[in-house]
DNA sequence: GACGTGACTGTAAGCGCTTGCAGTAACGTG
DNA sequence: CACGTTACTGCAAGCGCTTACAGTCACGTC
């Protein structure tokens, strides 16, 4: 394997003298960097992450944490962080945290702390104290993307507003019979994204005096978001219209219509939430909370922190916006 | 930071045996044993991976280099693999490699030559000649979920084979008028996966003396498997199977006929390809080649050889299966 | 012409572990 | 009882870089 002093002999200079040329740390002579880079090329040079880390500190790598791998959400966030820090010279180690508590505890005791990573984004991940704790330990950049924690930086997208704006947007079409497909009434942990979702149609909904709406919880699959939009189609009441917080289950929901007999938007408007892919074709209005750009902000946020920029005090705010394909219109009389 | 000598003098050994005990390599008493786990647990030791790779040469990483990462079979691919890693306390370093040739250099080049990793699975990857060697060059086990490729252990689907299978299916079904939906004849590299699969089909209707057979290329994704099935459904002689080489296009294959009022199977069968999950819901006939299991496979192999096992020379071979969910029919007369 | 400056460059001391080698103690064995 | 074994244990030499510090050299400046 060719070392460092093998570049540096076949310049002509120490072993300081390329290090500080090929990492553009520390004043290099034009003369003698193009000598370095020149050697380097030839060589087929290129130091040890190992023992540069060692030395420096510096690990070049970003961690990043996820609950899932394969759902859409967070391969496409990711995929926006990827793209972020692959284009500065970062690598991404992957940190996969199971629902297996004892399998989560050895990402955040063991692996996130050998060191490897230069800082940390999490992604949907509701972290307890204890886990928050554990990360600031690290002493690296963190950014979660994730409801507002108060010990961390994070970068929320606001989702009692994102609730608020699809049931809005349903009434304003002139519908009165709404139901929402989402999180259940129940396991109302209260900071939680489906959790917020719900809140912001049911305040929307509580302000127009509007009382009997009805919630059915799901999955968040199209498959539960399917059969929770049968439940509420099939009811003595149907409603004209249907929020469901996230576009998988909106989907299920326009397919359960479907087989129904009930044209979408005519008989019955469907709104989510995501800006899926699969969205476009369904022709499904959604409220799209931009998941690739998301991962790009965050990837930026921790690559200006670790260039030295101040760390975004609090939270930042995630954009998001109503996209009309027409899966929503005024309910026929 | 503690480091481990902080762990030797709170156990009353030396450095050498807290690493010993800690990693589990050379004899260590179990009394000192005890301790020494102890205190590391006590204090919160966690050995520094650069300074243990950089004395070691090992990382306890494992390097996945892809194409893609927000399309499901690589995401479901990429969870298998972690799944499997985790278990055995790897981290995973992600490449994701673009389609701009510089970037994909960099990777190669820059990126996978620092020395983060002790092993690389590569998913679905088509590498040149240059790419191989310079994977093979690292000097670390490589398995590859790819088209066999003679420099390097892979593990490979037959394509062709699972073309076979979904035609034969089809065809055994009393189909006559069929249609393929998938690779062009044209971008006939001759080995890429969606080539083989448009030859099994292509073989299995030769050997049938079917000879008019449609191949619609789409692009593997729903928006392009509806296209193209509208195409061909919309032909004069409409085709009474369609096999499409992706669940994805089949999807958007039964989307296209039920908005051309045809029932599928009874009007038209449709056969995909991949075992997406969403397939199950459409009640999609599909050849499940198991991309989760794919991945833990290729992980078990890296895992084995970095345990000193023999590489699993040449290629091995990835299961497919036909599930029958009810979206292919006998045609009706 | 002596000297301060600025711009590089090299020397060498680590970074925090792992592990070859040598040493020690406790046991059989002949 | 001398000695070979076995089973640990510790010492200390790296692993391959980065960087503080101490030059060195070429120029102005006074």
């Amino acid at each position: 394997m060719v070392g460092i002093d093998d570049v540096a002999r076949a310049a002509g200079v120490s072993t300081a003298t390329v290090s500080r040329a090929l990492s553009g740390r520390g004043p290099v002579s034009a003369a003698a960097r193009d000598r370095v880079v020149a050697a380097a090329e030839r060589l087929g040079y290129v130091a040890s992450a190992a023992a540069s880390s060692l030395a420096s500190g510096r690990t070049r790598a970003v961690g990043v944490v996820v609950p899932f791998l394969d759902r859409w959400f967070f391969s496409t966030v990711l995929a926006g962080i990827s793209d972020a820090l692959v284009r500065q010279g970062y690598d991404i180690t992957l940190y996969s945290v199971s629902a297996d508590p004892a399998e989560r505890r050895r990402v955040f005791d063991d692996h996130l702390r050998r060191r490897r990573i230069d800082a940390v984004i999490t992604i949907a991940l509701e972290l307890d104290a204890e886990e928050s704790a554990s990360l600031r330990g690290l002493g690296v950049p963190i950014v979660a993307i994730a409801g507002p924690n108060p010990l961390l930086t994070t970068l929320t997208v606001d989702d009692l507003a994102v609730g608020r704006l699809a049931t809005t947007h349903l009434l304003e079409l002139g519908h009165h019979r709404l139901a929402h497909i989402g999180a259940d009434a129940v396991i109302d942990a209260g900071s939680t994204v489906p959790s917020l979702r719900r809140r912001g149609f049911e305040e929307v909904l509580a302000e127009a005096g509007i009382t009997d709406a009805r919630v059915e919880p799901a999955d968040f699959t199209i498959e539960g978001g399917s059969a929770a939009a049968a439940r509420a189609l099939e009811a003595a009441d149907a409603p004209t219209a249907v929020f469901a917080a996230s576009d998988e289950m909106a989907i299920g929901a326009i397919l359960a219509a479907r087989e129904r007999g009930l044209r979408v938007p005519e008989d019955v408007s469907i709104i989510g939430v995501d800006g899926h892919e699969l969205g476009r074709w369904f022709g499904l209005t959604t409220v799209d909370q931009f998941a690739r750009g998301q991962g790009e902000r965050a990837a930026d946020a921790v690559l200006a922190e670790l260039e030295g920029a101040e760390p975004a005090r609090g939270r930042g705010t995630l954009p998001f916006e109503l996209v009309d394909r027409g899966s929503t219109a005024a309910p026929s009389r």
